[in-house]
This record gives structure tokens, sequence and C-alpha cells, in this order.
DNA sequence: GTTCTCACA
DNA sequence: TGTGAGTA
């Protein structure tokens, strides 16, 4: 019989290289439920595999309960369709998010260019004047 | 090495 | 959304 190999919490924080600290967090938060050996935690492959999912959504912006609700759906599984449409609907809100914030960098980014010229056209006078 | 809790930004 | 310290 093939037994599932598991994992301690520092095996997961050196693979992915975030803190032990950081996956109790995303315990606390209930996005992981590790089966306990005592007091110890035991990660199966399935538990790895969602933090991966975790460490992802992060990396795109997302918060830890939008992923835990995608995640959750991974459990229900009411068929997988449920959970992707789910995430199209968070990427496209993320997706908004971020080119908002691309807009309002745009808009900073002229206004500095307009501050700029100013103080230089201000320095040319000034150097005019002495 | 790992656990928990409290304080802190 | 995490970190650091102190503890058992």
């Amino acid at each position: 019989m093939m037994t599932e190999r598991t994992y301690s919490i520092s095996d997961l924080s050196r693979e992915f290289d975030v803190t032990a600290r950081a996956i109790r967090f995303y315990e606390d938060k209930d996005l992981i439920q590790p089966m306990r050996e005592g007091q110890r935690r035991i990660y199966t492959a399935r538990d790895r595999v969602r933090l991966k999912l975790i460490l992802r959504g992060k990396r795109l912006g997302f918060s830890l309960s939008e992923i835990k609700d995608i995640l959750d759906l991974y459990d229900t599984d009411m068929g997988e369709s449920r959970q992707l449409e789910l995430l199209l609907d968070k990427i496209e809100e993320r997706r908004r998010a971020l080119e908002a914030h691309r807009r309002d960098i745009d808009l900073t980014l002229a206004e500095m260019d307009d501050l700029e010229r100013q103080c230089r056209e201000n320095l040319k006078e000034r150097a005019g004047a002495d």
C-alpha cells in the first residue's frame, strides 16, 4: 500500500519560502486545516496544493478571504464549474481594480510632469534675475 | 524544532 | 496581513 507522504510546517515553509508563522496564520484564517499528531501539524499533499494556491492568489493580489471563498468551493465541489466561475469573477474584479490603479498612477505622473516643468521654468527665471 | 499567546504596525 | 518575543 502506497501511504501518502506528509509534510511538516518547516518542510512547507522551506519549499515555498514563507515563514511557519505565516502558514499558521493562514490556518487561523481557516484557509488550511492540517491534521494533528499531538501538537504537531501534519500536512498532506492536498494541504500542500492548497498552500500553493493560497500563495498564487496572493501574488495576484487577492485577499485571504477571497482566496478562502475560492478554496472552499474546492471542498464543496458541486462540480468544478462553480469554482471556476467564481474565480473568473474574482479575476475580472481584480483586473478592474488594477486598471483603475493604473489610471490613478498615470494621473499622478502627469501632475508630476507639470510640476517639474514649472519648477524648471521658475529656476530659469531666477537665473536670469540674479 | 514546534507550539501557543500577546502585543504591535 | 502578517511579525517578534517569550514560553513550554
